[in-house]
DNA sequence: TCGATAGTTCGACATATATCGAATATATAG
DNA sequence: CTATATATTCGATATATGTCGAACTATCGA
C-alpha cells in the first residue's frame, strides 16, 4: 500500500526532470551505455565520457550542452571531474537507484 | 553495452516530463497507492480514485488540478472512466512498466 | 608566450508551463 | 425542471525553460 511515507518528493521530481527533455534524455542514455561506474567497458576501447563526446549526435550549440549537463549534475544524475582540458562525467548511480526504487514500489 | 537500441527517447521523456512536477508527481503517488490494477485494495474500502480525491492534499484551484491529471494522461500514465458525476483514474500499467524497464536497463 | 582545444558564463529571445477565476458541461437528486 | 456536485475549458498572466552567439576561462602543446 505505501511505500511512499519516506519518499522526497521534491528530489524525486527533480530527477525526473533533467530526464524529461529528449536532448538530455539522449545524452544520458549515451553515458549509461558507455561508462556506468562498474560496467565492464574495456579500459582503453569506449571510455568516450567527456562532455563533446556527449553531445556529438545531437546538433546544439557547445552553451547548450553545457546547460544540460549542468542541469543533469545538479539533480544528481552525474558527476563530473576534470581531466586535462576535458570533463569527465559518470552517472551517479545513488541517484539512479533512488529513481529505479521508485518504480519498483509501483509494482 | 546498449540495451537501448530500441527505446522511443521522445515517449520515455513525455513520461519523465509528467512526473517532473511535484504536485503531478503527489497526484500520481496518490494514484499508485491506493488503485494499482491488481492490487488487493479490499474493494469496498479505500478507492477512492475520483479526480477530486486525488487533489485533496494539494490546495490548488479544481482547474489547476484538471490540468495536471490530463498531462498525466496524456504521457499514457493514467486511464480515466466516468462513473456518474466523477472520473475514475487509474494507473496506466503498461506505461509504468516502460519506464521501470528504462531504469531496470541501466543497472 | 601563443595558439588550439574544451568547456562555461552571460544576455537575449522565443516558447512552454503553472496557476487562477469565470464560464461551461455533465450527471444526479429532489 | 431546478439545484447541487463534479469536472473541464478558456483567457490571462507570471514564471521557467531551451536555445543561441559572443565573450570568457582553463589546459595543453609547440
Amino acid at each position: 500500500m505505501s511505500n511512499y511515507r519516506n519518499i522526497d518528493v521534491d528530489q524525486l521530481a527533480r530527477g525526473f526532470k533533467a530526464l524529461s527533455h529528449p536532448n538530455r534524455l539522449k545524452i544520458f542514455l549515451q553515458l549509461v551505455s558507455c561508462c556506468v561506474p562498474g560496467t565492464n567497458c574495456a579500459a582503453d576501447e569506449v571510455q568516450e565520457c567527456c562532455i563533446g563526446d556527449l553531445g556529438a549526435a545531437l546538433d546544439i550549440a557547445p552553451s547548450t550542452l553545457s546547460h544540460h549537463i549542468k542541469e543533469l549534475h545538479q539533480a544528481g544524475l552525474l558527476q563530473m571531474a576534470r581531466r586535462g582540458q576535458r570533463m569527465d562525467c559518470r552517472v551517479d548511480t545513488d541517484t539512479l537507484a533512488t529513481l529505479r526504487e521508485f518504480f519498483e514500489a509501483t509494482s
